[in-house]
DNA sequence: TGTACATCAGTGAACGCGCGTTCACTGATGTAC
DNA sequence: TGTACATCAGTGAACGCGCGTTCACTGATGTAC
């Protein structure tokens, strides 16, 4: 096959690379970024910082620039992954219209709680990311905030109505222990790979809506 | 110090150590037992086979006479692990009597149900490990089963009349997924160490109880 | 507007480490006759 | 009862690997005067 385009193409690339300038710009959030790739199909274990340094196109010892050590951006990572969570709940509770605000903010919890585990059988390493063990606290709160959207969400049901302000302190813990634990179990190996769980979903959000009534 | 009476006992652990045979004779069994203690304390990712081996006095390649690979013996711990915890369970079970059948089977179920937080909380490495995703699946049921410990429990609620016999199918799933849910939470990175759940840890469990009636 | 200089964000080589796994081997055990 | 031999369960050395982290360094950038 004719290679003259492709030459042009590749020596484009080449002096690309070569113009690469000393100073990457942004190299904290590329690092994140491919982070979170990594995660995204190996799991927070399969973080490496040279590997990282590699994909980015840094010297290893670059990212200690950024990052003090490998668990601070694991903690990076985590807090991201919450947050995409998060965002996802966002949407799905947007995603619930309607006039009867009564009616309207049961549905919208119930959507939250879905989006939860969906999100969770969806992406299961970044969700495993989210909540796994770190040497190291995050610096900032989470934004947007998984609790805080569960917690408004309650609000909005005892203020319409749909649950009654006594349970105000202890319903978010119930609703989010249900969803957690289903979504663990679902993403766990005791779950049987690519059996469906969509019936066992649906009967813990209905339970969860059953108990705090 | 005088040391003759302690230069017998070292000379005679020195011989016990030369007396070690060549064959080892359990050494399946020694591994896993050394591979729990790590997982306790380093929690699963922790796990080597170099380590165990060094801990066990044996060659690394001696492990593969008993473990294909390092999967395998992460299946062996991570089942272990679970029958550990369904054992607690069978003892807090126990632990409640009395002749009021239906008042009964509910105190047993919700002693059922805090003895897996307690499980979690006391041992997070473990609980970890137990559910922990893994490439190669047991090859054995669990013995005793955590999950046949909760089956048997609510099918004691039913028969005394404490629970409808409708919610047979999925009573089991909305209760595992409130208890393993709030365990997971008090034990991962977003729950504060070292503060107390105990409110929040009732809370939940007496949803569940209200939620199956 | 030009320049000296501090600071910042990279490089590249090296350190020491432990890991999983394989290989050819040997010592111990059990079994058939 | 003794013995030849297959099989089992170890040894020890080596392979190749990738990792986190440190160090002395240099190129680029911004700022005070």
């Amino acid at each position: 096959m004719p290679n003259d385009v492709n030459d042009v193409n590749m020596y484009g690339r080449l002096v690309d690379m070569l113009d690469k300038p000393y100073h990457h710009g942004s190299l904290e959030e590329a690092l994140v970024g491919a982070a979170m790739n990594v995660v995204e199909d190996m799991g927070i274990a399969g973080l490496s910082l040279r590997d990282l340094a590699r994909t980015v196109g840094v010297s290893p010892s670059a990212t200690y620039r950024h990052f003090p050590s490998r668990e601070h951006l694991v903690m990076r990572v985590s807090q991201r992954s919450r947050e995409a969570l998060a965002r996802t709940l966002l949407v799905a509770r947007d995603g619930i219209v309607g006039n009867n605000t009564k009616r309207r903010s049961v549905e919208r919890f119930e959507a939250i709680g879905r989006a939860y585990v969906q999100f969770a059988v969806d992406q299961p390493t970044l969700f495993e990311a989210a909540f796994a063990r770190c040497e190291v606290g995050p610096t900032t709160p989470d934004d947007p905030s998984a609790w805080s959207v569960l917690v408004d969400s309650i609000e909005q049901m005892i203020s319409a109505g749909a649950v009654p302000p006594s349970r105000r302190k202890e319903a978010p813990m119930i609703a989010w222990s249900g969803v957690h634990g289903i979504s663990t179990i679902v993403t766990s190996s005791i779950w049987p790979a690519g059996v469906s769980a969509d019936e066992e979903i649906n009967a813990v959000i209905a339970s969860l809506t059953r108990s705090l009534r």
